[in-house]
DNA sequence: ACCTGAACACCGTTCAAGT
DNA sequence: ACCTGAACACCGTTCAAGT
């Protein structure tokens, strides 16, 4: 955050690690070429010597991300079947999502999806191919994964996504006032309060969905595969 | 899009009509106050008679179509089991999201959710219930389906949501640059152009998989009741 | 080669003022 | 009650200029 003061000269790769640790802590909307440029202790006009400009910042933001996922996939290639070797990929994906909640908002409002996405689907495919499923059913299970496969999940309930101050308060004040007017959820939330066995875990823990929802999928299209 | 010459003052509900308009002809990225202002045939700062700022309007275009929404749902009642209810209520969300291709990526970059989301998911939870299921499967049902329940999925592969210029000629140029290096998806698209049996479909028909997807979850769901 | 200053065309928004 | 003009604090970006 403070004016990192070092001599070396700027590079696309010091901007963009900056431009990640920025969003990291203070979010995508706080990431602007000026406030950039003043924690890299630089002009904003500078940035474009190295970048074409905002859009070619986040492009580059993007294709990081997803760089990390592939080479955390790599590193833990192994000779596995493609039911074990689909879920380790996809939890390693989500490690790394959760390292940058803004990418996976970034990342489905991109309008250009860098090389790295269709190789990281690419393996997949192999993967099921390998696996005896036909192309067809590979190209269904590949839209039915959807945007699991890359670790993250529409989350409508409580979007930390789009960076910006996550407004707990507002939305548990708002939850109770509904309380009577949604009989159903609030029988669900109790039911699952109630019968949560580990504390430490919240009412709505993710991960543990995260992984029921992958399972299920992959249950489906192994007997897709026919 | 032209200025509409009405004498009629300003209203709330004929500010969001107009700016769901200009969204859905011109995208996101053109809903600006000062030209849904022109739009309106009045100031920007006469909006903010109507509406609390920007962050407000987004919000009533957000509380508009989910209400689009539960209005098509509730039209449509009847005495269904809750699988094909489901469905149905599925596919009644993905129309209206069809027609307002900025909406998915709005609400889920939204931080503050609607009363009628929580209603929406309210009644597939009593629909669920009702269906037999326990309070916890209805829970993971939920995230189970998660964006799907509301009619989108996250494209990565050809986003149009983010509004603005839907770029596929640089998307086809990129995909025949990389064909060589990504086998296994350049053979799929091969295989699936080769046996697809309707002429009028693209290579890779979106509603065919998103009700692929659905049956896939509802099967794993039934399942899961036990 | 690398960085800067001044300027431009846009944003959303405030606030006092008009009718 | 409803709308406006001028002004402010921000954006991203261009372009000629500095070293």
């Amino acid at each position: 955050m403070g004016a990192k003061t070092s001599r070396e000269p700027l590079s696309r790769e010091r901007t963009l690690a900056a431009a990640i640790a920025l969003a990291d802590t203070a979010g995508l909307k706080a990431l602007t070429m000026r406030r950039l440029a003043a924690d890299l202790g630089v002009e904003a006009m500078s940035l474009y010597y190295h970048l074409p400009g905002k859009e070619g910042l986040l492009d580059g933001l993007v294709e990081t991300v997803i760089n990390e996922i592939n080479v955390e996939v790599k590193l833990a290639e192994t000779t596995e079947d493609w039911r074990t070797g689909l879920r380790r990929r996809f939890l390693a994906a989500r490690e790394i999502m959760l390292r940058h909640p803004w990418a996976p908002g970034l990342l489905s409002s991109r309008k250009t999806i860098p090389f790295g996405v269709y190789a990281y689907y690419d393996a997949i495919v192999g993967t099921l191919i390998s696996g005896g499923f036909s192309h067809q059913v590979a190209h269904r299970a590949l839209h039915a994964f959807g945007s699991l496969a890359l670790g993250f999940a529409q989350e409508v309930f409580s979007p930390a996504s789009a960076g910006g101050d996550t407004d707990v308060d507002a939305a548990e004040e708002d939850l109770s006032a509904m309380a009577e007017a949604l009989p159903h959820l609030t029988a669900m939330m109790a039911a699952e309060a109630h019968d949560a066995a580990d504390p430490t875990l919240g009412w709505c823990d993710s991960q543990v969905e995260f992984e029921f929802t992958i399972d299920l999928l992959l249950d489906g299209i192994a007997r897709a595969r026919g």
